[in-house]
DNA sequence: TTAGTATATTAAGTTATTCGAATATTTGAA
DNA sequence: TTCAAATATTCGAATAACTTAATATACTAA
């Protein structure tokens, strides 16, 4: 390993958490995690605007962490690195 | 738990992931991991200038995430909050 | 088609991060 | 003392991130 793949890492490692570094994308996350939510649904929980919610998950998914799925008039939302599930339970176990 | 407490776990666990969320935060805590390397030599194997590894660690040692000693002339850094160190492995295995 | 619901995008204003440059502080050694 | 080395702080400018509001797109059902 050398010093430009190092940096690589470290720059790619940074935003990975940076992504996550937002307490409505982690929540967002969280809701992801286990059921596979639509946009609507999301929104309600969250308590923020739609238009935010979509901000969000165009954010996450552009960094490959969320996938979504259409279904008829809705799109769904569901983890697609797994990585980000290892991030979630570390941060969880206190 | 309700929405209030979780709110502010998503605060926190945001504000915790932002503090790592840059490269050079990252290597820092690498660096730290295994020694505890004074600023001196962190800013040369960084390669970046004294005044932002101050700026960094500053940062780092604000949210509890490293610490400092002063040994002489010399200010030394080592890990405070071991949570870190479980993020730096996650990252770490592929 | 048209209307309604769900989602995405864009633009604009505000706030937060980041970095370099300059300066201050702390310590040890002469 | 005084000087030099190590570290920290402050300030300003550039950039990035965030939010709200407005608008656009995609789909369903009538």
């Amino acid at each position: 390993m050398n010093t430009v793949e190092n940096n690589n890492n470290y720059e790619e490692n940074a935003r990975f958490l940076k992504a996550l570094a937002h307490p409505t994308r982690l929540h967002i996350v969280e809701l992801i995690r286990d059921k596979e939510p639509c946009v609507k649904v999301m929104e309600e929980v969250l308590g923020v605007s739609q238009a935010n919610v979509s901000q969000h998950l165009t954010l996450l998914r552009h960094l490959n962490i969320v996938e979504a799925k259409r279904t008829g008039n809705q799109v769904c939302y569901r983890i697609k690195n797994p990585r980000v599930l290892k991030l979630m339970d570390m941060l969880t176990d206190q």
